[in-house]
Order: structure tokens, then sequence, then C-alpha cells
DNA sequence: TGGAGTTATTTTGATTGGCGAAGCAACAAG
DNA sequence: CTTGTTGCTTCGCCAATCAAAATAACTCCA
């Protein structure tokens, strides 16, 4: 049986493979670029998406521990990156804020990643971008959607609302 | 500034997170269903695909240092996954192998992953099928081919020696 | 032959990310 | 006020990673 069935899928499991590892070296390349390691970064990123977490908030959104958290926590906020403060309405919680000096590594860290991608994005026809964004989303339903416990994490995807 | 350019670009890259995200979950449940740290499981994959490679060849493929290869490889070998042999041609070299428990290792441990994908994939129509392997090797090139150093890395991609 | 330089691997000594369990403080419900 | 729950931190541990140094083997040139 030449090419089709299982060579289909092949193809298509090959090119998601290359998309992971694309994105996972640039994020080592990222994080140096920015003076922090992808994880910390990637909080940071998370933090000020929301303007005001907890670490609960975060471990959640992240599928990490709490410990793991705090000590990611710990480690930004010697560099400044953020601030912890209790939280007036509920004094278990910290409120976890993003810095002046957070904000501006965010800024001045380029994501190659985001960059480059985005920029080829929106160079493209309109209709490809409909077609692209369509075969992701089915994609990416593909993975979690059904079948998951539907994921305590979605985050941004719930904030843009997808249908399915 | 509705619907246009920017959410899009948004979109694209939310249904980007959230297949990277699975995937990343993913990894985890199939690492403890082999009893594998999912970068072991990793490197014992690559290994099998290979049937024979180098402590070299895999850091390369995978992006990291030899010493960390070393690390992994004694902790696969510890546990008669992996063989390494010194090579005849140059003794340099080690010549690393699956061993049988390593091989059914991996042909026990469902990678849900790609079993769910797989599943799905190939339930769809043929034109959806294709559809999808042309927006993921778009995206992937997007991501990865040009402008960066065409990557040491391609490995699985170059064995079906994709065109552009 | 015999260096000099290069390549493959391992070793060593860090750091980071991660977990689970234990501990503590604050809230919630009786 | 007790009891249970929740949010966070601490602690001890392990895995993954790196950079740099040490070894060993190869290559090449004179």
């Amino acid at each position: 049986m030449g090419l089709t069935g299982m060579d289909r899928t092949d193809d298509s499991l090959i090119a998601l493979r290359r998309i992971l590892r694309a994105t996972e070296l640039f994020g080592k390349e990222l994080a140096s670029a920015a003076g922090l390691s992808p994880v910390q970064f990637r909080v940071l990123q998370l933090v000020a998406e929301k303007g005001l977490t907890t670490p609960k908030g975060l471990s959640v959104q992240m599928g990490v521990t709490q410990g793991t958290v705090t000590a990611l926590l710990d480690k930004l906020q010697r560099q400044g990156m953020v601030s912890r403060e209790r939280s007036e309405v509920d004094r278990r919680q910290m409120n976890i804020a993003v810095t002046e000096k957070g904000r501006e590594t965010l800024a001045n860290a380029p994501d190659p990643l985001q960059q480059r991608y985005v920029r080829k994005f929106e160079a493209l026809e309109d209709w490809e971008q409909a077609q692209l964004i369509a075969s992701l989303e089915r994609v990416a339903a593909m993975l979690d959607a059904d079948e998951m416990d539907a994921s305590p994490v979605l985050d941004v995807g719930e904030l843009k609302g997808r249908p399915a």
C-alpha cells in the first residue's frame, strides 16, 4: 500500500514533531535572550497576561504543583520581575503582579518564535490565514478536547471562547 | 479593529499553544505509563528509530549536550533498555542500540497522544487529511525552515524527505 | 614516526524544574 | 470553638541540563 492512510498519518505526525521541536528550541533561545529560563519566562508571561494572579492559579494553568510555582516565583521575585503581596480579601492568597522591570523584560525580549511566526502569518492571504487557523484548531481539538478531563488549563483558549 | 489581522494571529497562536500544551501533558502521561521519564522515553524512541546511533548523534538530534545524553543513556542502560558498545570502526564512538526489553517497553507503552491523534486523524475524510498535512507543514516551515540554521535535527523529516 | 589538532565520550560540579509530604495560616460551617 | 478545607511555603529528593575538564582515539602533515 503506497501513499495512503498510514503514510499520511505519518506525514502529519512528522509535521507535528517539527512544530514541537521548533518551539522547544526557540524557547531556549528566548530564555537566554531575556536572561530568564524558559519556564521562568513563561511564568512571567502568564502573570503579565493576567495582570494579577495567585500561585494556585499559576499552578493550575501550568499543570505543576504549587511548590514548584513557589520556587519559580521566588526566583522571579529575587530578580525583581514580580511582586508578591498578601491579598486583602482572602489573606491566605498571594497576589502576584509584574513589576516595571518585569514588564520591560517582556517588552525587550523579542520572542523569536512568535515574531517570526507572526510576521509570516500576517503576510499570508486572508483565506490562508483562515485555513491555517481552522486546521490548527482542529488538530488541537484532536489532541486535547474530549476524552480528556477537558483540562484545568485552557485559559487563553477560554478567553477567546472557541466553538466545539 | 474588530476581527481582522491581529485577532487571527492571536487565534492561531492560541491554537498552537493548545497543541503544545496537550503534547506536553501527554508526554508526562506516557512517561509514567512506561516507567520512564519523558526524556528517557524520547531517547529510547530515537534509538529505536535509528537502529544504531551514537551519543553524539543523539545530542545533535535532541539539541542537548553530550554530557546530558551520557547521563540519560546511563539510566536507560541501567534499566536494561539500551546497550552500549564500542564501535569497531572508530573506537572513540559508542554504538547505542535498543535491547529486547527496550523494544518491549516501547511496544507496550501506548502513546496516548499519538494513539488518540492517529485514530482521529485516520477517521477524517481524505481531503481533510490532505488539508491538515498541508497546514501543519506550512506552520512547521514558518517556524523552522529558513532564517534558522536549517536545523541540525530534522531526522524524521529527512527520512521521509519532504520537498521544499 | 611523531606531534598537533580535532573529535567522541565521559566526568564533574553546578543550577533549574519538578514532585510529594509536611507544616502553617486563614477561611468556612457546624 | 472545633473540625475540615484551602492556599501557600518549606523540605528533602530526583531528573535534566549545562559548561568545563579529562580521556581516548582518530587525522594529517612534515
